[in-house]
DNA sequence: TCACAAAAGATCGTATACAATCGCTGCCGC
DNA sequence: GCGGCAGCGATTGTATACGATCTTTTGTGA
């Protein structure tokens, strides 16, 4: 088997279907960039006129999101956008508690120079991103952040699980967020790689368990309301086309 | 909307599917009991005809245990019952190493005497196979037994990931396993049992974490040979059929 | 005897068509 | 005015047919 192949995690299976799955990879981004809100509906006709593609490929999508818990499929119904309850919030982020802190200490005595700089690309993009007022590409950024440090860590089966609770997240976030300053995890974040950059392991662990007691205490964990628009306008140009 | 629809927790996605999708959960039962091996070929036509169904839900089936890393699909080559590699069996052994003590003591401090007789029973039955030579259903229960740990837990999200994780474990085991001897196993299930009647969480905890070690001691991690032979003869009868 | 190439075979990927089911609107009876 | 019911429209679930791609085999030539 490819044992040793690509360096940087060998989630191969899942990263190759993201890559052969362009749409799932797309409603995904759509997901974390809260251009599409919990509730909101995913027809399948709809989706397939938006990128082209006939229902057979998006209900392919589709269904892999809803094992993923993005999207959930009712019968003869059709799919919407997961709406998670107050509890599968808190579920979400005691997971990511119990996993990414371990992650974290892993990943500070693996990473190299060039984990380092990728990690502090990234910062900076989600830096330049919410200066330019594009919150939700700020949101992604943020949570591919922790995905990254799972993907040092070189455990891809808990990177995989650590990809879908950040996308959850996401859709936790759009629900429960109190306010949208994301400027605490700015800090955050930087604190984690200055750790990391140190091989302190045991810091890093620390500053990621705060990291996320700090999320989930930034959460209203009551009722939210939400607005389900409409989908056209969220999910703009698939095949090709300028916007943004 | 539905704002508190689907209240209960999200477990019941995952739960509706394995309940909707007959197929999935055999070929899954299939795995855990060792009838089917790591390396077999799940081709759709054949797999079709044996439960009787269209290609699409077979399709849709083999997905979904794509999804969850229990087969491979090689595109315009069919798809396999997923060989995990020795990196892979470790982040398994690894992953659970790291959730399911957690869990252990979590559950520990929930479960009441309902919980505990089916756990009892759990073992009951496993003992029961095993003596019964069904070596395969005993392998089966033992993982469940797993399951129901963190069932117990109340994080459905988790149980969903250690629910995965061992059923991978089944593929692993069926690779790298030593003997078959999983006397070892009764007696630290039983010991777990006994601490969570204690509600003993620290201990429960502790055996946890030392019953995977004893597991993942037990596997010999290098290539072992693998016997991909038929299948008809592996998924006996699904519709009607008097095997077994 | 080996290597290479071409054709055949098989399998999956995708699109289309049909059928079943559900939600909704309009109407009727109470 | 309100509740129940039937018909209709819409959407998904499933099966089938076609096309693309890969693997394998076989034949030929060096």
């Amino acid at each position: 088997m490819d044992d040793a192949g690509h360096a940087g995690g060998g989630g191969d299976d899942r990263a190759t279907a993201r890559a052969a799955d362009p749409i799932a990879a797309d409603l995904i981004a759509a997901i974390h960039e809260h251009r599409v809100l919990p509730g909101m509906k995913l027809s399948e006709d709809e989706v397939g006129d938006i990128y082209g593609a006939g229902r057979t490929v998006v209900r392919q999508a589709l269904r892999a999101l809803a094992h993923e818990g993005l999207v959930t499929i009712e019968r003869n119904r059709g799919a919407f956008v997961a709406k998670p309850s107050v509890r599968e919030a808190r579920e979400v982020f005691e997971a990511r508690a119990l996993l990414e802190p371990t992650m974290a200490r892993v990943a500070a005595g693996r990473c190299g120079h060039t984990d380092l700089a990728r990690l502090e690309r990234h910062i900076a993009d989600e830096h330049a991103a919410l200066a330019a007022g594009a919150q939700g590409r700020a949101l992604m950024l943020s949570g591919h952040f922790h995905v990254e440090i799972a993907c040092i860590s070189g455990q891809v089966t808990i990177e995989a699980f650590i990809r879908q609770l950040v996308a959850r997240s996401a859709l936790v976030i759009a629900l429960y967020w109190r306010r949208q300053t994301a400027m605490c995890e700015k800090h955050a974040h930087h604190a984690l790689v200055d750790a990391m950059r140190c091989q302190d392991g045991a810091a890093a662990e620390e500053l990621m368990k705060g990291h996320l007691v700090d999320l989930l205490s930034l959460l209203d964990l009551r009722e939210g309301p939400v607005g389900p628009v409409s989908l056209r306008d969220a999910l703009a140009a698939p095949p090709a086309s300028p916007a943004r």
